[in-house]
DNA sequence: ACTATTATTCTAGAATAATCGAATTATATG
DNA sequence: CATATAATTCGATTATTCTAGAATAATAGT
């Protein structure tokens, strides 16, 4: 991943609200959460969480899919996976280090 | 860890600067590496990398130690692995869940 | 004491982000 | 077609962040 995504994706999850949304999204899977059931969870006006949800969407965190009128949001693990990869890329080997896997 | 802090920290990551100086930590290891040399490598105003240092400090990402003159700065790993944990806490046991850990 | 080095703080302008009501779009249903 | 529902876009305001030059602080050597 380049560095400009990854930051961008980084600062997508940088909001309190932003993280709220996502977190759910992760928890729930890949069924997902309808916008609507998420403006309940958080009680935040329509047009405020459709701007964190649109960024999340830009940064390619998140992927949508409409049902008729009902549009819902799901979290894209692979990317959740690319982020944490490339935060710990070429980590050192010492005992402190967190890149256990490689 | 609670979301407020999860999210100043990923908001500090969220700048391709800050995302630079962090990562450039992570891989030099516990050693770590002086302002002087940050700056020398990305080529950047001292006043505007003492604000962005401050920044990650401040968020509890890195910490510093003085000698003398030179201060040293280091990833906090603990810190990364909490932050880690913490997004994808709860998450699915799904076949596209990334958290294989648990 | 004087000078050099290392890094932070102060300050301010420019750019960007956050918030949310009102208007709008898209889809469904009687 | 009129109405309801689900969600976005528009527009305006307020607040925050980014950047970097100038001034300052802290330490060390001569």
């Amino acid at each position: 991943m380049k560095l400009e995504k990854a930051a961008r994706q980084l600062e997508a999850l940088g909001n309190p609200t932003r993280l709220a949304i996502y977190r759910g999204l992760i928890q729930v899977g890949r069924e997902g959460s309808s916008v609507g059931e998420i403006r309940k969870k958080l009680e935040i006006p329509a047009s405020t969480l459709s701007h964190h949800i649109a960024k999340l969407v830009q940064a390619g965190l998140i992927s949508q899919q409409r049902d008729s009128r009902t549009l819902y949001c799901k979290a894209d693990f692979l990317n959740m996976d690319a982020l944490m990869t490339f935060l710990v890329e070429n980590c050192c080997a010492e005992d402190s280090c967190i890149n256990v896997s490689s």
